[in-house]
DNA sequence: CTGTTAGCGCGTTCAC
DNA sequence: GTGAACGCGCTAACAG
């Protein structure tokens, strides 16, 4: 395995000559750039990029926390993370956490330890403050509403969006709305609790506690929010589903109990994925992709510029309108 | 942002006490060892792994390459590659190619290039010649069934899983059987539609061209397949679907149109997806998790010991019965 | 047990 | 246009 130096003595010329062709400097003699370049091809070398990111200080890799990858609310996440990465010649280390606090931490030492240049959040149960910590070694991008000094963040407005979609459903007749959690206390979650609160409140409707089922986030677990639904005395009419696939899969387990959609109970979905499309489910599009885009941008702008400030910066959602309401 | 240097000088003692105790080696003095720790503390020292990389020749790190993270075969796959690398304290690079030889030749080449110390290929476009000629810069391991000289692979057998489910229906009373594939010309598919003669040759039954459809991967396409069903002469009376995500969503598709099933058409799945659960879709268990773990094994078994042969190793697959045939 | 020193492979001033 | 030489930060002989 040739290295430069040997390079360097096969073309006749000094490393620098061979760096510089290496790295398409300017101001190399058209001779001598052949023939480094026949002395690379007949050596068949590699440069060994471990010396350019030490050399360099960076190693044009973001890592990308999030816990789960089998998961379509962030496999599309990552998919608008990946294209953009792509476009700019960036390495993505995916690393699965399992909400794990070690291993989150795991991945911010990473940056510490200059082995990725920076960090998308996708999810987390590190407290904004162990996060911080690390905003010294590089950008650190959330996908959530975090107003934290050094942090960035891309996300779009969980509350806006579950109070619109309450409202309508409100709109639409509906008094008796429940809605379904992923992890009860998490930001995103306090969020929507308190907009389904202060919607209520406001519409003079009742927001009640048995109407919200937490713990939920994939498709088996319609079968639960199902079950939920039929034990209740004075059930819900209308559902926010957290997330398409659980959606998707309460529509699956209610219609076995006989139960028409939207006439005995509507149902408005998250996230836009292709399953509510195949299912007619109304949801809420909440731009992951383009979360994931602006994610990757933010974080690659200040790895070019590191003075550049944090940023917080907020997507539209939309209510996508199909036949589940 | 200190470096081994001044760690020692700050605890009094040579780098390579600071190093030993960095690296956990023994015969380091009670004494000195607290003085190093206490000097990393103080200046907040982190290590700079480039350095560690280039020095090692290793970076603790595997590339996946992948047409598509956004995809329930891929995450499943992933899922159980990243389990087993976490457990090996190895990181992900995660590699989303599209299937174009670019992308892929740039995976390849990190491994020439030394970023990472081994490669898993859980699909390909690039021929498996081409793939071989970096197999001398560390361990590659494909998720098929390939049989090159210095390629190491798992897969299950696609072959003998789709006669197996031909079988199945054919015993099952289906005489006229139709099935969609992925890409028409990988490998597997290969594989797939040679099944598919055989079996039917020997049973004396008949095996049409028109009952084959390809380019299906996602939910969306169950409609296409739904479309192209309703559109034939005679139709096939049972349905091998090269996906759960494409069976489910042809399944809601023809559903749509009064057909019954099983009873108008029975449809086996494949890669058991939880979705294939809630509709109660009979479904090839083709292993996807464990394929992934192994496929990390055989890599990093041979990061660890590059002497070891490359070795195929073939998982059994298993036919799940529920009630969609 | 501990320290000196020579690499690992490459980028980059700076002088020519 | 070109090259000598230093430095990036760390590991590992080797000598003591």
């Amino acid at each position: 395995m040739a290295n430069i130096k040997q390079i360097a003595k096969a073309a006749g010329v000094s490393v620098t000559t061979v760096s510089r062709v290496l790295n398409a400097h300017p101001y190399v003699s058209e001779s001598k750039r052949k023939a480094v370049e026949e002395a690379i091809e007949r050596l068949h070398y590699a440069r060994n990029m471990n010396a350019v990111h030490l050399v360099k200080g960076m190693t044009q890799t973001i890592g990308v926390i999030l816990p789960q990858i089998q998961t379509a609310y962030f496999s599309k996440l990552i998919e608008g993370i990946a294209a953009e990465a792509l476009k700019h010649n960036y390495q993505l280390m995916l690393c699965q956490t399992g909400y794990r606090p070690e291993e989150e931490i795991k991945v911010l030492d990473l940056l510490r330890n200059k082995r990725i240049d920076g960090v998308i959040i996708c999810s987390r149960s590190l407290s904004l403050d162990q996060v911080e910590d690390y905003a010294g070694y590089g950008p650190i991008v959330l996908c959530e509403d975090v107003r934290q000094r050094k942090l960035s963040s891309v996300y779009y407005d969980h509350y806006a969006s579950f109070r619109n979609a309450i409202r309508y459903l409100w709109d639409r007749g509906h008094r008796r709305i429940g809605f379904t959690l992923n992890r009860r206390n998490s930001q995103n979650s306090l969020r929507r609790r308190q907009a389904y609160a202060d919607i209520l409140r406001e519409l003079g409707g009742e927001a009640r506690d048995e109407w919200l089922l937490d713990g939920c986030s994939e498709i088996r677990d319609g079968r639960l929010v199902a079950d939920w639904l039929l034990r209740m005395k004075e059930r819900p009419t209308a559902l926010l589903l957290t997330g398409d696939e659980i959606a998707a899969g309460f529509l699956v387990a209610i219609k076995e109990h006989g139960f028409g959609i939207p006439e005995d109970v509507a149902i408005v979905g998250f996230d836009n994925q292709p399953i509510s499309e195949v299912f007619g489910i109304t949801t809420i599009d909440n731009r992951l992709l383009d979360i994931g885009t602006q994610a990757f941008n933010i974080a690659y702008s200040r790895i070019q510029d590191p003075a550049l400030p944090p940023v917080t910066e907020e997507l539209q959602f939309r209510l996508i309108e199909r036949s589940s309401v």
